[in-house]
DNA sequence: TACTCTATGTTTAGTGC
DNA sequence: TGCACTAAACATAGAGT
């Protein structure tokens, strides 16, 4: 017999057919951004939103609430939903996109001071989760409920599913199995 | 004479005070995330997206195009989609974010204990976790269907482009298409 | 602000439960 | 999907350019 293990192996960066190692190594890989996510909002005060697509078409979000103030402010209206696909010029090669969806510098830095702000009221709630790791995990699925920040939009319920999640259940196909969309919201 | 390095140290995951080391820091964990995401994109496939603001008051954004195509393709309109502002309590203390720092036991159990309180939070983290997601469609939107590198370096100037390109031509054995991803927005 | 160079801390591929 | 385990791949703190 060999070695217990042939330690982690290299491979290439490109899409994985088999099934059941794209699960796992998506399930591994969301969590690693997800904590890279973390740290380096923690480590440098940064306001990070992520957003993942699992291959079990479950989204994952995280980040933290100044990501979509800001970008809700700076932003135009989001031309995608129907009523203003005029105002998204089809964009051709050779187009070059606007900036205009980004304000002024002076509103930016307004909105970011006052993340920052907000931020600081929650020092202690974010310390009190910053020792969770794994440890808290394991005792968590003890008591046998996740993270509040993890739930699953299926025990949610419809009606407490944000909008675009529920968009996004929406427009599945109705003959798709009923692979329920999950959602997990957490870190700041 | 010592080594000639005293190779990586542990560091705690808490904010950094000294302006140098945070710069330093969040320019290359900043780095290493768009590397995961990207890495995670390709290798399952999924729509991914990262936003996120560096001390310096800049905005990095990348994700891949299916985040906007899934939104925009898929999602029929959303009729409340970008009033409810208003709508949105303003969670402070949902600041939260986890790493995986080992937890005492008490600080664990005390965590788990919570998590029962914490879990009334999670409507107002999915209403949260809703802006993100418009905040994504938003930059994606602005990203339209082009690929970053062709499509922002009349925006953003080459100078914006450097980690991430990088990592991506790393990652992309020559000859393969261009990488999925779709944005990248900069500013001040 | 970015890049280089270690030495070392961290992540994760492969496998099984 | 989640957790556990091992060993090797990988990311990065610190210091200098």
């Amino acid at each position: 017999m060999g070695r217990p293990s042939r330690g982690r192996q290299r491979i290439e960066i490109r899409r994985i057919e088999e099934g059941g190692r794209l699960q796992v190594t998506f399930s591994k890989r969301k969590s690693g951004l997800q904590k890279k996510a973390a740290e380096l909002s923690l480590l440098c005060g940064s306001p990070v939103a992520v957003i993942v697509f699992s291959p079990g078409r479950k989204v994952f979000a995280l980040g933290s609430p100044s990501v979509d103030h800001v970008l809700r402010r700076h932003a135009p209206p989001i031309p995608s939903e129907g009523e203003e696909d005029g105002l998204l010029p089809a964009l051709q090669d050779g187009d070059v996109m606007s900036s205009s969806a980004i304000a002024d510098r002076a509103e930016v830095e307004n909105i970011v001071r006052r993340t920052e702000e907000t931020k600081a009221r929650s020092v202690a709630e974010k310390a009190r989760m910053d020792a969770v790791g794994k440890a808290v995990r394991q005792a968590a699925a003890k008591a046998g409920r996740r993270f509040w920040w993890e739930a699953d939009s299926g025990v949610l319920g419809d009606a407490e599913l944000p909008g675009f999640a529920k968009a996004l259940r929406r427009l599945r196909p109705q003959g798709q199995p009923a692979a329920p969309f999950g959602l997990a919201v957490g870190f700041c």
